[in-house]
RNA sequence: GGGAGCUUAGCUCAGUUGGUUCAGAGCAUCUGGUUUACACCCAGAGGGUCACAGGUUCGAAUCCUGUAGUUCCCA
């Protein structure tokens, strides 16, 4: 048969994965053999194969394969997820393409198109696996939205609202004002913008105010059309000399004491004027000051306000002013030259920093750090939010960060999320001010219905005329805007439906803490334990379309039951209604409008994929569940992996698996994600139609560390297809002996044939191991040197016959055997090369294939062989070597003798060291041999004679080089043997390794000097 | 701000309960080579104060402490 020179990929994978999908080797079902499960990450439906997609299943299939080929019933388990955020979003673009809006279009009508665009696009990505060679049983190919995980996820969130575990909250989401609709924080885009830090003065309130509820404001400034009762309360109540006033007016105007301002303040229903200095200072005038208690009780309430507003008061009589202006000139000079009210350390009132000064409206408290020693004193008191005058309390929280801004922070607890969880813990309330586009609601008070940016310029000027504005600074910060719709994300709170996990997380965290379930590399338990440590209450709520509605039926009265069907939920309506009215009927129901998390379908995959949850003890669960090993990114070590866990031991009281394994992120060479957005990422597809599958998967895992990221660059698929092309020139190699049974077995044949079984048996025993502890990349490195050095490079050069003349037929068929052997350790790593040789390698029959052979087992091995062989190739590099320095062509043969010593040659592989080292002879001799270039092999000496060629000056350089080395060797064995706290604290097993070590050393130099003496 | 991790050759990383002069692999680089399986190859070579500073020990890349840099997660 005619074997192509060059190996095709192309071809040959199409037609293997065909013939093994023909065979259904793929195909599990339960019988007497241990199981080995995997289920698959379930990609989006109708997403498409990227990088991460290639490395992962690539792994998976390894394993598959592996387990497959050591007597386990493997089944890997496909399927596909329904991502109801990307997915919606893309069927809500492509309906916006076309003119619709989702919200013209009923449910039914939406999920219709949605459904539409799944059978269009959906399962591209499984087509495409099938392309990497995943064996997959795509008999069990599930989908999280189909009848059998539609009905578990249904059924499972009943369970858990009748246990108790689900109920309804408030949470912060980030709302996209355009869009009008939730957004997950994976639509959010944080970008980095240039802004404003407004600094905002809040006044403290009279420290008498009454606590907890907010009290209203007893003023408000006067309007014009109110002046009419000033005059006349003013009147009634105060009885001033004109005379006085005319008086100190004159005097603060020749001593330019400041300029005069009046204003005019309504007060407990009273209007009252009062005339002040430069902004500072009121000064009153009152002839009735002394005598009249109603007056006393308004003028103490009226002091106090104006502090608050940062006025300064002070009190003369008629009397004081006309007996001595003098005095009441120092009085009001002593007054103006103290420190301004509220610029003594805050006291007075305080200055928080914001970027959005348009949310004070909503502030509910102003909150300071409890060590922060500036603020001690204000604890307790309260606050007036500026222009509106809501009276809000001063908290205490360690969450404020003494250092940033002022150290003093105003609290949104509806427009912010942290602020949102300092409510929370301080019981505040929550004010909404905006509507859902953006403007501001009627609890705003002021600016109702324009746009929060609008009101933003707006009420900085307002705050700047009120005086509460201390300064602008510029200031960057990082700002979330929708992917979508491009504008600003507001931090919007509303009532969505939660799982709580406090009982759930335990079995969880326990199982993975004790090992039950392991992970590799174990390093990913830490950030596991932390997480679960301080787990929150799980979301599943989400205001899309597609996905699983929220089996929550709401009643006219607007309490609500919860049941898998509406059928169900009427029977627990009617119970729950109250007597004595109409009995309900289905069409009294509402269901509830959100579809729940996607990751409420996932986490169940490991179970709902064999029908757990609805039939918890069939066949299949009891069979392959828990499954195996998992294989995922870390990246979603919670949103899945702690999930699936969770719901493994609520379920069905196991694990959903025994292992997982994290692999990597593939990034570029600058170590940037691989993403659609920067356009780094290759088309996989593109890579199998140039590489093969094969050279893609060992491409990949050649450079992909346990756990660690895989900088991805064309070299990689490049040096897997370069190893494929190796393997397939081995099989070239040997294919094309002509074989003959008349020739003996030489030798050398033999020797090397029964080395290389050995070796056989301790690749697999590595190979054992390192699978065992998931070192998935170095086990493919152990096949590939193994494959390259020696197989290729070893064995098959000892035992090919010389040029143009057969092989003999017992050394042909052990070779095709041994071949045999390594392409079933190479197998799991690359299918298709492996198929296409195995299946060329000898006759097989139909249906017959090296995917469902088995691997070799470990064997009993002589590891003195090995050993001894270790020291024949050094031999032959060592004559390599020489004939590299010496310019000796490989054709031209050499006379070759050996000064054995007591280690380092056995004669026993004298035939190979003559074939490989093309010697025309090989003489075992007991003296020096001169004039010879020599090498040693530890205390044998080996010479190459060369007539002449050698140069003595160099040899003797190179000896004395060795002779260096060598002593100072020796030197650090014996220093150490000589120092008595090692010979006696250190175990018997090192002192006698390090002996042995002073031995072969003293040896070694014995012959250097030996050496060098002959050549001098 | 809190937590976790990382730092070993030009690059990506091994180094498994401290014990060979232990400093390693692959890639990359350099040198030489076509000896009919393979130039997608073969044979060789160079290259690191194991981040830094202390400590424990007979012995430290490995254990402890601190410092610096860096990454991720949470806020």
């Amino acid at each position: 048969m005619e074997i192509p020179s060059k190996y095709n990929p192309v071809d040959v994978e199409d037609k293997w994965y065909k013939y093994w999908m023909d065979n259904n080797f793929f195909h599990s079902t339960p019988d007497e053999r241990e199981p080995y499960t995997i289920v698959i990450p379930p990609p989006n439906v109708t997403g498409v194969l990227h990088m991460g997609h290639m490395l992962n299943n690539t792994i998976q299939d390894i394993l598959v394969r592996r387990a497959r080929m050591t007597g386990k019933n493997a089944c890997w388990v496909p399927g596909t997820d329904h991502a109801s955020i990307a997915t919606e979003a893309k069927v809500v673009n492509k309906l916006n393409a076309e003119g619709i809006d989702k919200y013209d279009l009923s449910r039914e009508e939406f999920l219709k198109h949605a459904w539409d665009w799944t059978d269009k696009h959906g399962g591209i990505i499984l087509e495409q696996l099938k392309k990497l060679g995943a064996s997959c049983d795509w008999e069990r190919t599930a989908f999280t939205m189909d009848k059998v995980r539609s009905e578990s996820v249904i059924k499972v969130f009943v369970d858990l609202f009748n246990k108790g575990l689900v109920y309804r909250g408030v949470r912060m989401v980030n709302w996209d004002p355009s869009a009008k609709t939730a957004l997950s924080d994976e639509e959010v885009i944080h970008k980095e913008i240039q802004s404003k830090l407004y600094y905002l003065k809040y006044k403290i309130a009279p420290s008498d105010s009454p606590e907890g509820e907010e009290k209203k404001p007893l003023y408000k400034t006067a309007r014009k059309s109110e002046y009419g009762l000033l005059k006349k309360n003013s009147k009634e109540l105060r009885h001033f000399s004109t005379e006085a006033e005319s008086v100190l007016w004159e005097m603060v105007r020749a001593n330019n004491l400041g300029e005069k301002f009046r204003r005019q303040h309504i007060i407990n229903n009273i209007i009252v004027d009062f005339v002040c200095l430069s902004k500072k200072l009121v000064v009153e005038v009152d002839g009735g000051y002394y005598n009249k208690p109603e007056i006393q009780e308004l003028d103490k309430l009226k002091t106090d306000i104006l502090n608050e507003l940062g006025y300064k008061v002070i009190r003369f009589t008629n009397e004081e002013i006309l007996a001595s202006i003098d005095t009441v000139l120092q009085s009001i000079q002593d007054v103006l030259n103290s420190p301004p009210l509220g610029e003594l350390e805050g006291a007075e009132f305080v200055t928080i920093a914001t970027t959005r000064p348009e949310t004070i409206l909503g502030d509910t408290a102003v909150c300071v750090n409890p060590n922060d020693e500036r603020f001690t004193h204000l604890k307790g008191k309260r606050v007036f939010v500026p222009l509106i005058n809501r009276s809000i309390p001063l908290i205490e929280d360690d969450y404020v960060y003494m250092e940033f801004g002022t150290g003093c922070l105003k609290i949104t607890p509806a427009h912010d999320i942290n602020d949102y969880e300092i409510g929370m813990r301080h019981n505040l309330s929550s004010i909404d001010i905006f509507n859902d586009d953006g403007t501001l609601s009627e609890k705003a008070e002021i600016h109702i219905g324009e746009d929060r940016f609008d009101v933003r310029d707006k009420i900085v000027e307002e705050l700047e005329k009120a005086g509460n504005l201390a300064k602008i600074e510029d200031y960057t910060n990082k700002v979330g805007f929708s992917e979508r719709t491009d504008v600003i994300i507001e931090p919007k709170l509303s009532a969505q439906w939660f799982l709580k996990m406090e009982e759930l997380v335990k079995p969880a965290l326990e199982n993975v803490m004790n090992d039950n379930i392991q992970f590799h590399p174990a390093k990913f338990k830490n950030i596991y334990r932390h997480w679960m440590g301080n787990i929150k209450d799980w979301c599943i709520s989400r205001q899309l379309w597609w996905g699983h509605q929220i089996p929550v039926y709401y009643l006219p009265d607007g309490t609500f039951v919860c049941a898998e069907t509406k059928e169900q939920a009427l029977v627990l309506a009617q119970a729950q209604a109250a007597t004595g009215h109409a009995p309900l009927s289905s069409d009294d129901l509402t269901q509830d409008e959100d579809a729940l998390d996607t990751w409420f379908s996932s986490w169940l995959w490991p179970i709902s994929v064999f029908d757990g949850i609805r039939e918890p003890d069939n066949a299949e669960i009891n069979y392959y569940y828990p499954s195996s090993d998992l294989v995922t990114a870390p990246d979603i070590i919670f949103f899945w992996v702690a999930r699936m866990i969770i719901s493994g031991y609520e379920f069905r009281d196991e694990p959903p698996f025994k292992n997982v394994y994290f692999t990597g992120m593939v990034r570029d060479e600058q170590h940037r994600k691989m993403s659609k957005s920067l356009g780094n990422s290759p088309d996989p597809l593109d890579l199998i139609t140039k590489y093969g599958a094969d050279g893609v998967r060992v491409g990949m895992l050649l450079c992909s560390p346990a756990g660690g990221d895989l900088l991805y660059d064309d070299g990689m698929p490049q040096q897997g297809a370069g190893f494929s092309t190796k393997i397939w020139n081995a099989f070239r190699l040997v294919k094309n002996w002509e074989v003959s049974s008349e020739i003996e077995q030489p030798e050398h044949s033999k020797l090397a044939i029964e080395w290389f079984q050995n070796k056989l048996s301790e690749v697999v025993e590595t190979l054992d191991s390192q699978f065992d502890h998931f070192r998935i990349s170095e086990a493919l490195m152990t096949v590939y040197t193994t494959v390259r050095d020696e197989f290729s490079g070893w064995l098959l050069e000892m035992v090919k016959p010389p040029y143009q003349k057969p092989i003999d037929a017992k050394t042909y068929s052990e070779v095709v055997d041994l071949f045999d052997q390594m392409l079933r350790l190479m197998h799991p790593f690359m299918p298709f090369i492996t198929e296409e040789i195995w299946q060329l390698l000898s006759d097989r029959k139909a249906g017959e294939s090296i995917m469902i052979s088995q691997l070799p087992k470990v064997k009993k091995y002589d590891l003195e062989l090995l050993a001894t062989f270790e020291d024949v190739k050094e031999a032959v590099s060592g004559i390599r070597k020489i004939r590299k320095e010496k310019n000796i062509a490989f054709k031209d043969a050499i006379e070759f003798s050996v000064q054995t010593g007591d280690k380092g040659f056995d004669i026993t592989f004298n035939s190979i060291l003559i074939k490989l080292g093309n010697l025309s002879n090989l003489d075992l001799v007991k003296e020096e041999v001169k004039g010879a270039a020599s090498f040693r092999v530890k205390s044998a000496n080996f010479y190459v004679s060369l007539d002449g060629f050698i140069d003595v000056e160099e040899e003797l350089k190179k000896l004395e080089k060795e002779l260096k080395y060598s002593k100072g060797f020796l030197n650090s064995v014996v220093n150490k043997l000589s120092n008595e706290r090692f010979v006696n604290n250190a175990p018997e097993a090192v002192i006698t390794k390090e002996k042995a070590k002073q031995t072969d050393a003293e040896n070694k130099i014995k012959v250097l000097e030996g050496r060098i003496a002959s050549m001098k």
